[in-house]
DNA sequence: GAGACCCTATCGATCGATCGATCGAACGTC
DNA sequence: GACGTTCGATCGATCGATCGATAGGGTCTC
């Protein structure tokens, strides 16, 4: 596990092609020898991380959206999920966002089959949201893509010593979503306490439900 | 020229690191030894790439906005010659935005300041209107950082084979940055016509204003 | 017009350094 | 003595970069 920690450190600040063997040994405390007592190829070890972050991304969606029926109350989920996700690990995030075509064309296959599957659930909560009228947009595929890079840059540039908390930064995407949606302004705050519940299980809680 | 196409072409689909000076010079169809009389080091070729696409896009956004004291106006051209920037030139665009940190420390120095300067037009339009009370955001430089991240995230994933002509790409991601802040929606369809000759002109017309 | 000179563009060969990966040998613990 | 862990040494391949050399086209001087 030391060698994944290490991995995702410097694959995330300084990319997969990026950082040496050398480099991740030295991260992990190892001779660089040591290292494959613990992984196989180094493209081995991104993979892993990739398709775990994202299956557990998957899970945590599944568990946040569980019977929601609203579509808005989905949505609303999935954006603050996904933001409190790329905020509470965004050097896993960002690997797993930046670093999709280091990978070789089978691996690669695999990964983006799993982000699609996670993409279908924002498609699914936003064609939803149109037929009942909630939503109100011209080009939802469109949409979608614009909202979910939205959300992944949150990984780019938040800190947790910056002056937002996480709750604060989940809410203000989730209504960033929905004006981007048409939906009428609704003063209520959403119903954040199951996602933040969900990222704290899943992730292991990075994330403390202080409010 | 032709290194300097190749390097864009190459360091979008590969990466800086994961691009090596061969497969820069066979892009090329020049030898290894060659390419150095085009450039200096490899760096020195992805410095020059992203301080002129950043300089082309501070002056394309001058333009773009000169003489529009409506905050609403100036958000929607910046937003619009975001967007048409980044599905124009989307190897260019990629590069400028994901290799960063590839960069040395002197060198991101620069490229960052130019990068904070673009983003400082942003911000004063999006203030502009919180003043003006036609905006509506509880955290200005949240949202404008949102806003940013999903404009590019266009580079990411459009293809000009797509069923969606640029015009209507632009068009679509202002009104869903006008929605996120809040403005209450606008039936016109905005004025893109200036931005669009700013693009062909900047960028030396891969649009065709076909409408 | 002829030769001398220079400048741009190109290349094959090769440099030292680093790459990802593997080997066999040693360690400690039970 | 068996097993899980660690390492120094080293492999062939590739890295970014430089070398000296060559070919072609201007330009200058006699």
């Amino acid at each position: 596990m030391r060698v994944r920690a290490a991995a995702v450190k410097l694959f995330a600040a300084k990319g997969f092609h990026g950082t040496g063997i050398r480099d991740l040994a030295s991260e992990a405390a190892l001779s660089s020898a040591s290292l494959y007592h613990y992984m196989g190829t180094k493209e081995d070890l991104l993979v892993e991380i990739m398709t775990t972050a994202l299956r557990r991304l998957l899970d945590a969606a599944g568990k946040a959206t569980a019977g929601a029926a609203d579509p808005v109350a989905r949505l609303r989920s999935l954006v603050a999920l996904h933001v409190l996700a790329h905020a509470a690990r965004p050097a896993e995030t960002r690997v797993v966002d930046n670093e999709v075509d280091a990978l070789s064309d089978a691996a690669r296959t695999r990964v983006v089959a799993l982000r699609d599957e996670y993409e279908g659930l924002w498609a699914r909560a936003i064609s939803d949201g149109v037929a009942e009228g909630v939503f109100h947009t011209a080009h939802p595929a469109v949409t979608r893509l614009a909202l979910l890079e939205m959300c992944s840059g949150v990984a780019r540039w938040y800190s947790p010593l910056g002056p937002l908390p996480l709750e604060a930064l989940a809410t203000h995407y989730a209504e960033l979503a929905l004006g981007a949606l048409g939906h009428p302004v609704t003063v209520a705050v959403p119903d954040l306490r199951q996602c933040l519940e969900v990222v704290a299980q899943v992730w292991d809680m990075p994330v403390q439900p202080g409010f």
